[in-house]
RNA sequence: GGCCCAUUCGUCUAUCGGUUAGGACGCAAGAUUUUCAUUCUUGAAAGAGGAGUUCGAUUCUCCUAUGGGCUACCA
């Protein structure tokens, strides 16, 4: 099959882009990349009354943070647009009146209180063959009058006709042939005359055709409708250029049952969403990867991994290794819990390549935050203490607590260290570390850890005391880099102060 | 309830009939370090259960169990 690789992603504007969904377009860019085909977004606001204002911006701006690019869409155009379907609603009317003078659908008035008391009244109703014709509709009822009621404005629906009794094949690409027995299946709701809009399945069958959709890359929760799609393009008689179905596993929730969801995020205390998002209607805020600290490269080497892999054990992944060692055959068919620790260890990695003068950029606004002026200290300066302590944290903001003693000085001393390395001839040991130090010309770390060290050893002081009780006074804990790295940062004269700030202070 | 999909360490997964069932996250221990962290080494940890097919099944088939999805004039 040398057909041209066209695929799309097709949200829905009803609120913030899922995680989910963001791996469903990832997987959708990467097979469109690799194969040198086009990645299309088609904006599916279908349902007029769950639209959502500021949802299709969201959609753009996350795809954009990751470096997912559209090809074709609203923002970029195509030669295929509109790509927005309540644009299109000419052509889903001239498609529905298609079916209707084929036979294959039908025009029906039930209304939804009447359906819903069907329901509520016969256990498992389904409209299909076996009840239409005991139903409101141009299948039960005389033309003339079934063109009264339209001629009245009555509302209605169109139906797709479902033939009973045929076993329909779906094949999927990573799942293999699915049958379903076209009886399960009811005469599901085309188009409604109330807002003069199709529903999701016939607008999506329409648009991917006349898209030239090659391959249909979605989540798992469509595989059930899938035979009734493979339905609609033999009722169109499209058949031959019927794109190819891959249904995706689903993202599951880290601890309980089901997928995941809009709550997880908040309940368990880390995002399902790529952008923070301000809820236009309930003023609910709920955090993003891009917040929280995250690197787009490495929420994209994550997801990308939820559900596939590359056949070995390659972990760290750029987006261009991405595009290239993606493989359908290699996506996984059972669905993925979501493991946020492994997700903060991407960002781990990922942070640890960031350059550094780049990193201290991304760390001023931390800082201020924290009623720190970075225009007190070089951009080297910064970068070199980044340098130190990036090893040890997984976000940005975690840099902080890491490095906040090369910013200010240390006003409490942790208590268990203080235990355990301030003795009762530590300030007299600390008195004489500070006549040491004010005697070095050079403070550079080499220097400054030769002479001090000299002075431990020929003294026959005990290291590790001498040491943590220096660090101890310096950083207010026995933790950080090493030590003389921190005492050519902050200088000489700091480091002096320090030491006798914290012979003042420090009481056993 | 009905239909569909799935099932390997706690989690993400490798294995395309024959392996000491591999890797990663997390966890534990050890080494290194003047501290913490990093790093390195090591360890614990898995084929849901039952029938087949086969010389041989984690791998193929069936049943059961479990998990998930769908079952709207939502996508």
């Amino acid at each position: 099959m040398n057909r041209e690789v066209r695929v799309r992603f097709a949200p829905s504007p009803t609120g913030p882009l899922h995680i989910g969904g963001v791996r469903t377009a990832l997987y959708n860019y990467l097979f469109a990349r690799q194969h040198g085909g086009k990645m299309i977004l088609r904006i599916e606001d279908t349902d007029s009354q769950r639209f959502v204002p500021g949802a299709e911006d969201y959609i753009n701006e996350s795809l954009a943070w990751l470096g997912i690019e559209i090809d074709e869409g609203v923002r970029q155009g195509g030669e295929y647009g509109p790509y927005k379907q309540s644009e299109r609603r000419d052509i889903y009317r001239q498609h529905v009146k298609t079916l209707l003078d084929n036979g294959k659908a039908y025009i029906a008035f039930d209304t939804p209180e009447e359906l819903e008391a069907k329901r509520a009244e016969v256990a498992n109703f389904q409209y299909d063959a076996s009840t239409r014709m005991s139903m409101r509709n141009s299948l039960s009822m005389p033309a003339d009058e079934v063109q009264r009621l339209i001629d009245a404005g009555e509302k209605y629906v169109v139906r797709f006709l479902i033939e009973p009794g045929r076993d329909v094949v779906v094949n999927d690409l990573i799942r293999g042939k699915v049958t379903i027995n076209s009886n399960v299946l009811d005469d599901k709701v085309l188009y409604k005359s109330a807002d003069d809009l199709p529903t999701y399945h016939l607008a999506n069958i329409v648009d991917d055709h006349m898209m030239k959709v090659s391959h249909v890359i979605r989540g798992e929760e469509w595989l059930p409708s899938a035979p009734l799609h493979v339905l609609l393009y033999e009722a169109f008689g499209w058949t031959e250029t019927m794109p190819e179905f891959v249904h995706l596993p689903l993202l599951l929730k880290p601890d309980g049952k089901g997928k995941l969801s809009k709550r997880d995020g908040d309940r368990l205390g880390f995002p399902v969403f790529p952008l923070e998002w301000h809820d236009p209607k309930s003023g609910e805020i709920s955090s993003g990867y891009r917040e929280a600290g995250y690197l787009p490269q490495a929420v994209v080497n994550f997801l990308a991994l939820l559900g596939w892999n590359p056949g070995d054990d390659t972990e760290i992944m750029s987006m261009t290794d991405l595009i290239e060692k993606f493989s359908l055959d290699h996506c996984s068919k059972s669905g993925a819990k979501f493991d946020f620790e492994k997700g903060k260890w991407f960002n781990h990695k990922y942070l640890q390549e960031v350059d550094n003068t780049q990193l201290a950029e991304m760390f001023k606004p931390i800082l201020a935050e924290n009623g720190i002026n970075p225009a007190d200290f070089s951009d080297e300066q910064i970068a070199r203490i980044v340098e130190m302590v990036k090893g040890r944290v997984n976000f940005v903001k975690d840099l902080w607590e890491q490095s906040r003693f090369f910013f200010v000085q240390p006003t409490e001393y942790d208590e268990k260290s203080v235990k355990k390395r301030w003795k009762e001839d530590t300030p007299a040991l600390m008195s004489e570390l500070i006549e040491v130090l004010k005697n070095i010309e050079d403070f550079s770390s080499a220097s400054t850890e030769a002479i001090v060290l000299g002075w431990i050893t020929d003294k026959g002081y005990h290291m590790g005391n001498v040491m943590n009780a220096f660090r101890l006074t310096v950083v207010g804990e026995c933790k950080g880099p090493h030590m003389f790295d921190i005492t050519e940062m902050i200088g000489k004269e700091e480091t002096i102060t320090r030491v006798q700030l914290g012979i003042e202070r420090i009481i056993k």
